[in-house]
DNA sequence: CGGGTGATTGACTCAATTCAATTCAGGTGG
DNA sequence: CCACCTGAATTGAATTGAGTCAATCACCCG
């Protein structure tokens, strides 16, 4: 598997041990992302019980979580920083199938070994349980498998909403509705003023918009000359004409 | 929405109710769908309950079961037929997001209203429940909600695939994939010999992969002189060379 | 046997890719 | 502090795979 070499993801799934899980004392209730996460619908006692369970692990960008096929050992919620997903065809080429952020889950999966890779974007902290916990918290709480089915069901809608960007809109829409709904989605984590920053590479933008690295920088420049973003640096865009913007983007 | 017109949705979600709901007195123990529809968790006296809640509904083909945006008043099972589901651009355009088989259920949705299209391929036998009361059956059975998970986690599973194809193969790998998965997923149904049934029109194959029905047409063309499959009719598809239509198929 | 729809085929176009420089930005060490 | 290095991003030129447009063909169905 060493084509995922290409896309920059150096290390393994460990580490996470390597660099040590570094349990905190801060209660499970008090967790900066604990409204938006899966465990938000758990009573204070079940609370009590996963603050025992979890274990912390941290990674700086580009680290490997893990990788598709890897056995699914452990399922995690992102506490800070920001994760892309990816599926690769055997000869390399690669499709990301979503960025995943602070609240949400990534690692769980249908059999027993993971379905898709996960690298960090950014310096990363994330909260960890075992499957075999999880599981076991699920059958105690059924509330859980709800909360777990809605995030879900949120998850599959990106999808279908991104295979009709994929299938059939054109770079120019593809680019104005990545921005869009980058705008949308980072609106309630970090506002950071009028700018757009992009906590990923060209290459990540374009193998998530189905596109080439080069496409996407063009694309970039002729939304610029349409006067409808600026690109004060490479990591961050400043919208000038909200309205073009969300026009290309519906399609 | 006379758009959709072009894509031959000539009825509305109440076609059923036209139709009129059809009960029968089949027990749902004994539906041919049970073990593979989301009910198979359900223990026999929940069962019995369902049986006074659900109603049927018959389509055929082209029918429109409901479109994005109507409110989500049933929740469906698949007992007959096939569906397909469908996202538009206002202009039009529109992607095929999947295909749903019997046992299969369509409908389920985050919101107060439907995400997608839902349209039959074929004469199609649904069996319906109203949210309300799937949602009431749901906190009664704790383990509904798990099946749900399930069943929504493999659609986000074919969704991610499904993502790969569009924004990273060409068109004949594309094709070479949708012929595979097509033979995957009927082969527990409906087991039709070698050849491989097409229920959906090209429009809808062009849609669904994210091409022009003209590259479609030749993209079978191309196979077929590359002596990897034969085309007896429009409607059916002889594989003879399985090795290369799948090594196509991985990419 | 005509009419109509869906599928195929052909000729041409073009949006996006490919390949090849070049520029830019951030980090390092003298 | 600046020259150098390296990888990422941009730019340019040439190519091409899939799209568009326009017939034509094939098959139902009345």
């Amino acid at each position: 598997m060493e084509m995922t070499r290409t896309h920059g993801a150096p290390s393994f799934e460990d580490a996470c041990a390597r660099r040590g899980a570094t349990p905190t004392d801060m209660s499970c209730r008090d967790c900066a992302v604990h409204s938006r996460a899966f465990c938000a619908v758990l009573d204070d006692e079940t609370l009590v019980r996963l603050e025992a369970l979890h274990s912390y692990c941290d990674l700086s960008g580009e680290d490997s979580l893990f990788m598709e096929g890897d056995d699914a050992t452990y399922f995690y919620t992102i506490l800070s920083g920001s994760f892309r997903l990816s599926k690769l065809l055997p000869d390399g080429r690669r499709q990301i199938t979503g960025f995943a952020l602070p609240g949400e889950f990534i690692g769980l999966s249908l059999g027993e070994t993971y379905d898709c890779n996960a690298e960090a974007l950014t310096v990363s902290k994330l909260c960890r349980f075992t499957v075999t916990d999880l599981k076991q918290i699920g059958r105690e709480n059924p509330e859980m498998e709800g909360r777990l089915l809605t995030m879900t069901h949120t998850t599959l809608n990106y999808a279908q909403d991104h295979m009709l960007l994929l299938g059939r809109m054109n770079a120019k829409e593809k680019v104005a509705s990545f921005l869009c709904s980058l705008m949308k989605r980072t609106a309630g984590i970090d506002q950071t003023s009028d700018h757009i920053s992009l906590p990923m590479s060209r290459s990540d933008i374009a193998d998530y918009l189905g596109l080439t690295i080069e496409t996407v920088s063009r694309t970039f420049i002729r939304l610029k000359n349409d006067k409808i973003i600026s690109l004060p640096d490479h990591a961050r865009v400043k919208v000038d004409d909200m309205t073009a913007l969300v026009s290309l983007a519906e399609g």
